[in-house]
DNA sequence: TATTGTTATACTCTATAACTATA
DNA sequence: TATAGTTATAGAGTATAACAATA
């Protein structure tokens, strides 16, 4: 297959530079913050930024140390708090689908962190059980939350993180 | 390559049925609410799940109708609100890598929505700037942002919109 | 016929390393 | 030697359709 080039030449030729000399590249001055315009009232921007935030915490308290991905760690937590739970249950609460979250269950059973126990009374459905490692992997991990949010206590006061958690139930809407 | 099952065989046999009639499938009684436990304390899980909320609201209102994604959609208001920006600038902005940032304004410059101009100062840099059909599809998709909010009016007051805005804006810590 | 869960698959999103060109 | 941007590539995340087993 002929490989095209993905991208036109640029517009400006090289020749047109300006003569006067400019600020050296290890600047200074720091760029002026940019105008958010129209997206200062989009929530769902300012949503997605704070994400940024959050994600990160959670790479570096317990993604990493735990080897666990946020999806992981949410559906180990729900089914610490709860006991088994069905897979449509656990698909409804963390907003899966079918398909992802056989996967999802496939890896953590893998793991040996849980296992699927097929229902007594329903033989379409599973009660999906953490295991003893899964139980205490859970565990700790669940304590790393703590010093986690920790973190945000330069950015949010205690009442502020409360109304924050407690609007963005609303939003979620459940 | 032989198939090997992904999976084990469930451990309780189909045999151990319970003796009693259960309430059928077609189930009138709702779920109870899970309990989140830990996870009630952990930001980034709200986080979460509130932008599960406004990405459906983002794909239906502009996503779908405009033909945009999220990033191309922020983006594009970011020129729109501030003029050219060079792709550094944007990458900072929208916590964008590199590549990932090319890969994005090579989809939007095939689309005849921005071009790449080399910068009269600095021939290494870029200023990437909105095309007279990039600005005028922007102004169209902001204007479909305030209908938009406008659908979490029964979930959110107005000063609690404001709110949340300014908590998640502390968050995100920019 | 409807529901639970699975398989296969593809597409989007994000991350990393190596490269080009300019400074 | 450092910076801006690109290329190539792989991995994670998410979506859809078709299927199996059970109700």
């Amino acid at each position: 297959m002929p490989t095209m080039p993905r991208r036109a030449p640029l517009d400006q030729p090289p020749e047109a530079r300006a003569a006067m000399p400019v600020a050296p590249s290890t600047r200074r001055t720091a760029d002026q913050p940019l105008s958010l315009g129209v997206l200062s009232d989009v929530l769902g921007y300012h949503v997605a930024q704070a994400a940024v935030t959050t994600v990160d915490m959670f790479e570096r308290h317990i993604g990493q140390p735990y080897g666990l991905r946020k999806v992981e760690y949410s559906l180990l937590l729900l089914l610490l708090a709860n006991g088994p739970l069905t897979p449509k249950r656990l698909g409804q609460a963390l907003a899966l689908s079918g398909p992802n979250l056989t996967l999802l269950l496939d890896r953590l059973q893998d793991r040996d962190l849980l296992r699927r126990e097929r229902s007594a009374t329903d033989g379409r459905s599973q009660n999906i059980v953490l295991t003893e490692a899964g139980r205490s992997l859970t565990q700790a991990a669940g304590e790393a939350a703590a010093p986690m949010e920790r973190e945000l206590d330069d950015r949010l006061s205690r009442a502020e993180r409360l109304m924050l958690i407690e609007l963005l139930r609303k939003v979620a809407g459940r």
